[in-house]
DNA sequence: ATACATGCAAACAATTTGCATATTA
DNA sequence: TAATATGCAAATTGTTTGCATGTAT
């Protein structure tokens, strides 16, 4: 998902792209990992004299509705980050910086021979630790 | 984990064996898979007049820092559950009942080959879904 | 012009803390 | 009895809501 699309599905479904929404976009663009929504209200506060965080949720849960965002929990905190859309993986996400690398694994095949009288409806697999640029920090 | 192994880690640590947290183990024990802090609570209250929050909370924060509870979010909620300790693996939840089943396939040491220059620390694989009781059910 | 977006303030929910009292070892 | 646990009330944090005003289409 890149800017331009994400403004393309606000105006499919009827929402208005104003200077906040896409500085939003921006901001998660440039972030190429995961967020949360201190971090995204700590930039738009750079930007808006007096912008309130509700702005911040309404529009979190607005473009994770609309498949823009996706969101993990992570050391307790939500965090968001760009969808990307291509095809089917998992991701290693850096504990430090957040950032994070597409792994282009997916083990639900094995284990879905395992699970015969269960429906499954969704899965979860993420792997953490320090991405190279952190490592070298601490 | 059991009851037994818990209150030895309980005793063991300096902490004592009230009945509350003998209550919240009986809970656990019994619940075979994950638990929010407010179905413990309930369980609690149907225990003890005017028992509170607060102790929920505390001592749910004190088995997971011993290691005899362990925590997932699901829902947008956190859940607990007894730890099962003998080895590595992970789980199928259901998504109505919290129950668990184990799976016994661990996906990283293919994952592990693809992050050379990265440190893993962790990783979480969880496979969410109906069980057969809950299929039946709905 | 109309409908949607925002800021403000207040409400709400989940969780944590300080302190006096009660309980365990 | 000495140290830990609990209940109560209040504080803190994260998130959501109603409403009047501002802004995009």
């Amino acid at each position: 998902m890149n800017k331009k699309e994400a403004i393309f599905l606000l105006n499919k479904n009827g929402y208005k792209t104003t200077k906040r929404r896409k500085d939003i976009l921006d901001f998660f663009a440039n972030a190429d990992g995961y967020r949360t929504a201190k971090e995204l209200n700590d930039f738009m506060e750079s930007r808006y004299e007096g912008i309130s965080f509700d702005t911040v949720y309404r529009n979190l849960h607005l473009y994770h509705e609309l498949g823009i965002l996706e969101g993990t929990e992570l050391k307790g905190e939500k965090h968001f980050r760009m969808k990307c859309g291509d095809h089917h993986h998992h991701h290693f996400i850096c504990n430090d910086c957040g950032k994070t690398k597409k792994l282009d694994i997916c083990p639900m095949d094995e284990v879905e021979a395992l699970l015969k009288n269960f429906q499954v409806i969704g899965h979860k697999f993420e792997v953490y630790g320090l991405c190279p640029v952190c490592q070298n920090a601490s």
